[in-house]
RNA sequence: GGAGGCUUAGCUCAGCUGGUUAGAGCGCAUGCUUCACACGCAUGAGGUCACUGGUUCGAGUCCAGUAGUCUCCACCA
């Protein structure tokens, strides 16, 4: 009986089944053996606004994986999924959608804004999580959380108050990053630099006394308007006279000082810095330092304020254009130079970010940085590669307070309540209704809301139950590995680590894997504006998920970028395909009633004992690279040994048996090639989880699922060394044969007769139907000794054999000879390189034992090669 | 100004703790209607592993330097 299957594996009727089936059954649950060990990954939580990309594709591919791999190897293994919520970005959604019936936010208020908002939520919220179906991802979905669902809002609640009473959190006016396109304040690490082309203006102030003038250098020269002082180094010969002594602001018509500060450089421009406490963070300390004024001239949307004096209302562009012009008209410009200089923009934006004093809150990170530092150092939680934990040192040993506050709606509101009254500030983990201080009524919640990264750094342990004591956080908690791109180490990693050990007292993962970022196939970024982004959803519709997986992880190296290419994805789709048809010729051989289980071992022929001996290798290097991480490279070794070892060459060795009348030889074929299958297919089923499911629920099994089924183990019993050298002997004679063969020009279906000559000849007479069926010879005849008459006949050497195929007006003397000889030169070339090696007394000595000896039987090997070869090179000669 | 990556076949990339005849995919050439698969089979061409030194019995692999290239970090107006 056959069971017939389609001859071209179609993935998209498959996917969605398979998906829910596992979904179903519960699969994606951990075990309830509370026996196992747990084995946990926490998702970076994709954006509710977000769409699925290549990057989620192959951050989700490597974790799917991981994760695949530890519950079949039976952990109690889960994947916590979730979504954020996204501050700005969200918020921006909203708000454009509001833009196209005209209203903005403030004409809605606060309170209906974010009812706004969370209706954009619920109806788009779930969109992410659909396409990450689509991938594959086996998270538990029951458990997803979102980072503005009440536990998380908790979380960060207890964690806010918490930092604030020892200490940690505190509000202060300080030089902060400012987005007048956002409106908000943002983090240092939000702020991305840019070298652009710009100018250097050099502006004579005068001296208010009449005594001259100093020139000052700026790229920024609206900020003027701000300015408070002229700075000079106190070491500067040129100007020691005039320090204490006051210009007149240009434009401004007002003195101001020049002081003297370390901070000034004396070869850079003309020596005098414009001081502009409020716009500049250098400014700001000097200041500090010389109690310099902080007037602050531009607003929160960019615009000249009312100390800007005629420039007020002026946008900074425009001001700066103004100014200038202003300045050349007066006779104050006296240089403008060409300088290209590194400008902060918004990393969600893209303007440009303007440095203002404001007043915010922060973390002071130096004391919580430390344990983080120490945990690292001390290998409590290990970087892949390596190289990321330099990264994170160094950011974090000299990372500088998180503003964390945002003027935004859509957020955490901060729990801080301000007393009209008495201006104490209240923070407390209830909604305050009173000042603690002085007990007033009059209270007024602060409007900002908290950093979107201040609730994803929390992510580990909220998202498990914490604050509250849940079973999960015993469980689940600390966390395994962390998978994640490099891009955002700063921003969520390393907070997700300080984090971790300041509230649980733990380093919430031991591992964090970093990979590196998809790129198109010229090697740029992907992204909107180029227009570059090749969309998973559409690849995964073309190729099939598991093809698209394959695309992500082949080839991957922790921490490298890697470049999409379409062909890849068709080549792992015809991967898929290929693994497909092999099953198919494994089932259309297989009895109805079959079932999974090895033959004895006395019944296992010598090509058995070879697949199984190479299966079992496979089994235990693949084991230790996905151990290490390496998914690249073990899935190549998957890849290679479905494709190379099973299909091009156990299949058809098992041929001449599956078509023989010997029922008995027939059917330890078909168990062995079923045996196989079944263990490729788990070793591959983290990579492939589809296309593995669906031929294991067909193939003979036990168990419900392959998903969960047990992982293949490395058995000392199916090592069959000598056994898989004999078959490797007789592959290497049918190379060669096929080789000579298409050399020769000969037709698959010209037959011909085969003679070997063989130290080894037991090998060659168990050998006889593999050289029929796979070296095309009609009649296999061993021999004891040297055909007589050479003539018509082809030569063909392999180190085990001399192989003689009668080929009559097809053989060349003169060309056989050539061939004999360059062989023969290759060979000796071989033999002479391992001999030097032998020769060398302080190799014998110095390097192992076992290399020593596989070198000896190298040589042995090449000697007998040549032997073989100077004899077949005699004989001819003598035609 | 610091830190780090990359440089291996025509293209894109693997190559883990030093010992392989240096690999894969795509591409290329030749042959094949072989009863699982042309999304296939067989065979082949193609590499002084950027360069220069060093360590070692032995280096694509470790160290130093050089060149090219990319990235991150940093307050030089």
């Amino acid at each position: 009986m056959a069971r017939e299957l389609p001859k071209v594996y179609e993935p998209k009727t498959v996917e969605n089944e398979i998906y829910k089936m596992w979904e179903d059954n519960g699969y994606f649950r951990p075990s309830e053996n509370k026996e196992a060990k747990p084995f946990t990954i926490v998702m970076p939580p994709p954006n509710v606004t977000g769409q699925l990309h290549m990057g989620h594709a192959m951050d989700a591919t490597l974790q799917d994986t991981l994760i695949r791999f530890k519950r079949m190897q039976g952990y109690r293994a889960l994947w916590v999924p979730g979504v954020d919520h996204a501050g700005i970005a969200t918020q921006i959604k909203v708000e454009e959608e509001l833009r196209k019936d005209g209203i903005t936010r403030y004409d809605l208020g606060r309170e209906k804004f974010l009812e706004k908002v969370w209706d954009w939520k619920h109806k788009y919220g779930n969109r992410i999580v659909e396409q990450q179906k689509k991938l594959g991802a086996s998270c538990d979905w029951e458990r997803a959380r979102f980072t503005m669902d009440e536990g998380c809002s908790n979380a960060v609640r207890e964690v806010f108050v918490s930092l604030y009473e020892k200490g940690l959190i505190y509000k202060g006016s300080r030089i902060i990053n400012w987005c007048p396109n956002c409106v908000t304040a943002l983090s240092d690490a939000e702020v991305e630099y840019v070298d652009k082309p710009g100018h250097l203006w050099h502006i004579r102030y005068p001296m208010a006394d009449g005594s001259g003038e100093v020139v000052v250098a700026t790229t920024r020269p609206e900020t003027m308007l701000g300015d408070t002082g002229v700075c000079v180094n106190p070491n500067d010969e040129r100007y020691q006279a005039i320090v204490g002594k006051k210009v007149i602001l240009p434009l401004v018509n007002k003195e101001i000082p020049i002081v003297a500060d370390d901070y000034a450089e004396m070869d850079f421009g003309t020596g005098c810095v414009k001081m502009t406490p409020a716009h500049d963070p250098n400014d700001f300390e000097v200041g500090l330092r010389h109690n310099l004024e902080v007037i602050r001239v531009l607003d929160d949307n960019g615009v000249v304020n009312s100390y800007g004096g005629k420039y007020e209302g002026l946008d900074r562009y425009e001001a700066r254009k103004q100014i200038v012009e202003d300045l050349q008209q007066q006779g104050y410009l006296v240089e403008v130079a060409d300088h290209a200089h590194n400008v902060g923009t918004c990393y969600r934006c893209h303007n440009d970010v303007e440095p203002i004093i404001s007043a915010q809150w922060f973390v002071k990170m130096k004391p919580l940085a430390e344990e983080a530092v120490r945990v690292v150092k001390d290998g409590e939680t290990k970087f892949v590669p390596d190289r990321f934990s330099k990264t994170y040192l160094n950011w974090m040993e000299n990372v500088r307070d998180w503003c964390i506050s945002r003027q935004l709606w859509w957020g955490h509101q901060i729990p801080a309540w301000t007393c009209e009254e008495c201006g104490h500030i209240t923070v407390s983990r209830e909604d305050a209704c009173k000042c603690e201080k002085c007990g007033s009524a009059k209270i007024e919640r602060d409007p900002d809301v908290l950093d979107t990264w201040f609730s994803s750094a929390l992510w580990p342990f909220e998202t498990l139950g914490w604050p509250e004591k849940t079973e999960d956080l015993a469980t689940f908690y600390p966390t395994d590995v962390l998978v994640t791109g490099y891009d955002i180490i700063f921003f969520w990693v390393a907070r997700m680590i300080f984090s971790g050990c300041e509230h649980t007292g733990k380093t919430p993962f031991h591992t964090v894997l970093i990979h590196g970022l998809v790129r198109d196939d010229k090697g740029r970024k992907m992204s909107k504006s180029l227009g570059n982004g090749i969309d998973p959803l559409e690849m995964i519709e073309k190729y099939g998920c598991d093809a698209l997986r394959m695309n992500m992880v082949t080839g991957n190296s922790p921490g490298n970028d890697m470049r999409f290419y379409v062909e890849r994805c068709e080549a792992m789709r015809n991967f898929a395909n290929k693994l497909w048809n092999a099953s198919r010729y494994v089932m259309m051989n297989l009895a109805e009633d079959a079932v999974n289980k090895l033959p004895a071992a006395e019944k296992l022929e010598i090509a058995d004992k070879w697949v199984l001996s190479k299966l079992n290798a496979l089994i235990a290097e693949v084991t230790e690279n996905l151990e290490k991480y390496e998914l690249g490279v073990a899935v190549q070794k998957v890849y290679d040994f479905i494709w190379d070892t099973y299909c091009d060459w156990y299949i058809e060795l098992t041929k001449a048996r599956l078509y023989s009348e010997d029922a008995d030889r027939k059917e330890t074929a078909i168990q062995v090639l079923v045996y196989v299958l079944d263990q490729i297919l788990r070793l591959l089923h983290p990579f492939m989880p589809f296309i593995t499911e669906e031929i294991w629920q067909s193939i003979p099994h036990e168990g419900d699922a392959l998903i969960v089924a047990k992982w293949p183990e490395y058995t000392e019993e199916l090592a069959f060394k000598a056994e898989a050298d004999i078959m490797e002997s007789v592959m290497d004679a049918i190379r060669a044969i096929r080789n000579r063969r298409a050399e020769m020009n000969v037709p698959p279906s010209k037959k011909a007769a085969l003679f070997v000559l063989s130290s080894k000849p037991q090998i060659f007479a168990e050998g006889e139907g593999f050289l029929q069926r796979l070296a095309y010879a009609d009649a296999v005849t061993v021999l004891v000794k040297e055909p007589e008459n050479l003539d018509g006949m082809v030569t063909i050497t392999t180190a085990d054999a001399k192989l003689y195929i009668p080929m009559g007006q097809l053989v060349d003397v003169a060309k056989e000879l050539d061939r004999i000889e360059k062989e023969l030169d290759k060979a000796r070339k071989n033999l002479a390189g391992i001999e030097g090696k032998l020769s060398n007394e302080k190799f014998t000595a110095r390097a192992p034992e076992a290399v020593v000896n596989a070198e000896r039987e190298k040589a042995a090997k090449a000697r007998d090669l040549i032997a073989q070869l100077e004899e077949s090179a005699a004989a001819l000669k003598k035609l």
